[in-house]
DNA sequence: CCTTGATCCTCTAGTGGCTAGAGGTCCTAG
DNA sequence: CTAGGACCTCTAGCCACTAGAGGATCAAGG
């Protein structure tokens, strides 16, 4: 257990320069290195990356990993936190899917309504002009 | 119809520096100046620029919006290229719906198995760290 | 021991779509 | 003529990476 970066790359599946980048800004603590200066890493370090990637999949912002990571770093703690988190996330989640549907009806009724003519009768062009008229060039 | 640039900016409910913006990328035709070096813009902007807002709110990107533009200035051209394009952006928001979907079940269930105790038995964490132990910070 | 070529290093800059701030100029009402 | 609000340009920052230049190191085969 004494991988190099590309093979924690691969057990981990983030990529190289993604992993550089998490040690850039805290999120990986910096890792031993050889005497030529490359890094090696430990297994603790493929798990805690393992954690990050999953939380990053699931949409968790790196300060919001940064603060599980440290939950999970005290684990006689209370996990309230990690609740509040989590159940943040799923709000702006459900805020995003909400805004995403109704977008989507939008589109939906804009692409359907579009008659496959000239551009001066296409629906899609009209909504999204938002008034009853094709949009001319403007010669000013 | 001579407007400042503030007054465009409440007419389209476009922020001023987000109008300048979109002038430097393009979306936008530098307009005519006062003296004074002041911008100042008629009636077609105002419609351009609530047409790029409402494309922006419906989540088309400014490549897409730049063609659109193209398209909503030549009315006798065929629409199916619009057509082509609401349908793209249609699938990716499905997509997009579809991937918050899963991961919104994810996270319910993580949220309603936890027990509000103790990290160590937090499911929060535990799933995130996607096996059966508690991470523990690793002291290397 | 030496070469080869894959992997590693650091550093800078770019992505998208803005937003913020510094430091200065202009416009207009009183 | 002055005050202060609105305007100007320019640079840098946001998020979470990604790409590329230009060079060093490592491990395996000859």
């Amino acid at each position: 257990m004494n991988l190099p970066i590309g093979e924690l790359s691969r057990r981990t599946g983030v990529k190289v320069p993604t992993i550089r980048f998490y040690e850039q800004i805290g999120l990986l603590q910096s890792p031993p290195r050889t005497e030529g200066n490359q890094r090696r890493y430990g297994k603790p370090e493929v798990e805690r990356l393992n954690f990050i990637r999953h939380s990053r999949e699931l949409g968790f912002e790196v300060e919001d990993i940064r603060e599980l990571l440290e939950m999970a770093a005290s684990p006689q703690a209370s996990c309230h936190q990690a609740d509040s988190i989590a159940r943040n996330h799923l709000t702006e989640i459900d805020r995003r899917i909400a805004s995403l549907s109704a977008l989507r009806g939008e589109l939906t009724r804009m692409v359907e309504e579009c008659g496959h003519g000239r551009i001066c009768d296409c629906r899609i062009i009209e909504v999204l002009a938002d008034h009853g008229e094709c949009v001319t060039e403007h010669a000013h």
